[in-house]
DNA sequence: AAGCCGGGGGC
DNA sequence: GCCCCAGGCTT
């Protein structure tokens, strides 16, 4: 099919049209540009048909882009996916919608088996927080996944990007979604830096807005085959850590590599938040044991946790934080998962 | 704006 | 061992 992102182009991109890209090196007039603080920037029009079309041909098959894929299916992929990587989501997602393919089957499900299915995903609140949506879809949209970002904003565990995700993904509206693929694509293609930094500032949402193809047409198609492949793009070719420009349908418009590819800078490190030792991981350790099923002693549970370092004050109040956060229960001395 | 919240795989 | 991953929520 024809990319509609040109449609409303009246001239034809043909090469000569274009600013043509700068090579590395080469010291001749670099087209001036509002978009960025950089000599080049590339034309946002030539970007979205190279991308759209590489994505065509190497976009991963995954089950919650079949245009079978019901929305609570998308949604479902959205939650789960939330700083857990595609290969570890997709068999917990395919055992999550045959057990629960619709949004009221989760909204009635106990919690103990949500978190047991749930598995190792990671940050289990969020699948607290699934099933608070879905039983907030019962009760105030039918059953129904809502097909606007300002209503699905309005539901537990749905921020900026989930709810924009959704509404683009199962419902092709075009929104601007922008995920940490986007944010790194935007700023070594059209900013010119290694990587985006650590917070989404307003001039990321300004510049991933400005970015948005214009189709009067098929607005919501094009917004979401761009967003779509340019969040592939960032997942496959233009990663975090070693890129692959080499394959890269833009690597000849992108202004990281125009401006030679400099290495981060201090500012633009996102320095990891640590793993032994913390919270997090004691907490992880106890859901790991309830989540192997019955319900258990206590005193038991914090004792066999393996973490030799870590105190019985903090694997204590790691228990109580769990409890209080819904993902544990207490009766008497026994601790097991809610519900169970 | 910064900190907290899991867990595993790649390098 | 460090870094990263289709973020969200609280302070």
């Amino acid at each position: 099919m024809t990319s509609p992102a040109t449609t409303d182009d009246p001239g034809p991109a043909a090469p000569g049209s274009v600013p043509p890209a700068v090579p590395a090196g080469d010291s001749a007039t670099a087209p001036a540009s509002a978009r960025a603080d950089i000599g080049f920037t590339p034309e946002p029009t030539l970007v979205h048909e190279r991308v759209i079309d590489w994505f065509e041909v190497h976009a991963r098959d995954l089950p919650w882009r079949a245009p079978e894929c019901s929305p609570w299916g998308v949604m479902v992929s959205e939650v789960m996916l939330q700083q857990t990587p595609v290969v570890r989501v997709l068999p917990r997602w395919q055992d999550w919608m045959q057990r629960w393919p619709r949004p009221i089957d989760l909204a009635q499900a106990p919690t103990a088996e949500v978190l047991t299915a749930w598995d190792r995903l990671g940050y289990p609140r969020r699948a607290l927080r699934l099933q608070a949506a879905a039983q907030a879809m019962v009760e105030r949209h039918s059953g129904e996944v809502p097909d606007t970002a300002e209503t699905l904003r309005e539901l537990p565990g749905v921020g900026e990007y989930t709810a924009a995700a959704v509404a683009c993904f199962a419902f092709n509206q075009p929104e601007v979604v922008v995920d940490t693929n986007i944010r790194r694509v935007h700023a070594r293609a059209f900013t010119g830096h290694a990587l985006p930094g650590k917070t989404y500032t307003s001039a990321q949402r300004r510049l991933a807005a400005d970015l948005m193809p214009d189709t009067a047409p098929d607005a919501g198609a094009t917004a979401c085959a761009w967003n779509a492949s340019a969040m592939e793009l960032g997942a496959l070719i233009c990663t975090a850590r070693a890129p692959q420009c080499e394959i890269c349908p833009v690597a000849d418009l992108c202004a990281w590599r125009a401006a030679g590819s400099p290495a981060p800078t201090e500012e633009q490190q996102t320095r990891g938040q640590g793993w032994a030792g913390t919270d997090r991981q004691v907490r992880g350790a106890i859901m790991a044991v309830l989540r192997t099923g019955d319900p258990v002693e206590r005193d038991q549970l914090l004792e066999a946790l393996p973490l030799p370092e870590a105190s019985p004050e903090q694997r204590s109040r790691c228990l109580d934080s769990l409890i209080r956060d819904g993902l544990a229960a207490q009766t008497g001395a026994l601790v097991s998962l809610p519900g169970a």
